[in-house]
DNA sequence: GAATTTTTTTAGAATTATTCTAAAAAATGT
DNA sequence: ACATTTTTTAGAATAATTCTAAAAAAATTC
């Protein structure tokens, strides 16, 4: 674990938004002004393989990371874009019903209009 | 209706698999030799505008495009990365019930093991 | 149906996101 | 501390997509 793993992985526990690799690139210059791009790719993924973080992709958005491994449901307001997260307790059971065969995991994005876009 | 759009359109729906733009160029340019790669992006744009096709986006993968524009559940196998469709009849009454507000549309990408790769 | 206007296409440059490479630096094991 | 392994850095390379301006095609008007 060096010091850029730990800033990585600090920015994205303490971010309230999901954050994309060059956003925290911007932000962890901040902190360690002689890091490199590339380091935040190679420690993204690292931090993803190791389940620390998750990889999240949207149709049309940059790829961005999510400081939560438990799954749950994006929500995506098709005004203004925001994303916020929902819980989505049963769902991998229900899911497995449905379809007949385990599944390993799930990824969920729900479009809707948010209260302020009405 | 140019003749580009409509043989871009054709090729999606006689693919039996998703395509990406760059695999949409190479069958056009076998059809339309002339055929530039940017009109493949803005016909795909524009298709998918008009509700004739779907983009969809999974991690890691490059953007393709869908015949089916009904909501559908994509297997993903995460062994061989295989992509197949499931129907989804009732998952989006389901979805609004567990949220309790109208949803516009979802995105539901289900991991598993396929078959052949258990 | 020719002239005009609008839309689309083409070719290539530009941009964005990401990955690769090779050398330097840091961390780890002995 | 010395050798080995891993990680980082800087910058080049690649991949996917978008932009731009001129040419071509399609649609509209007279």
């Amino acid at each position: 674990m060096t010091k850029q793993r730990a800033l990585i992985l600090r920015l994205i526990r303490e971010s309230k938004r999901h954050l994309t690799a060059d956003e925290l690139y911007q932000l962890a210059k901040k902190e360690l002004p002689g890091i490199a791009l590339a380091t935040v790719y190679n420690n993204l993924i690292r931090l993803a393989e190791e389940g620390e973080i998750k990889k999240i992709t949207f149709c049309g958005h940059t790829d961005c990371y999510d400081k939560s491994i438990i799954p749950h449901i994006h929500l995506i307001c098709d005004g203004c874009g925001a994303v916020s997260d929902h819980p989505s307790e049963g769902l991998m059971e229900e899911m497995q019903q449905r379809l007949g065969f385990p599944i390993n995991e799930y990824e969920l994005a729900v479009h809707y209009t948010c209260p302020k876009c009405q």
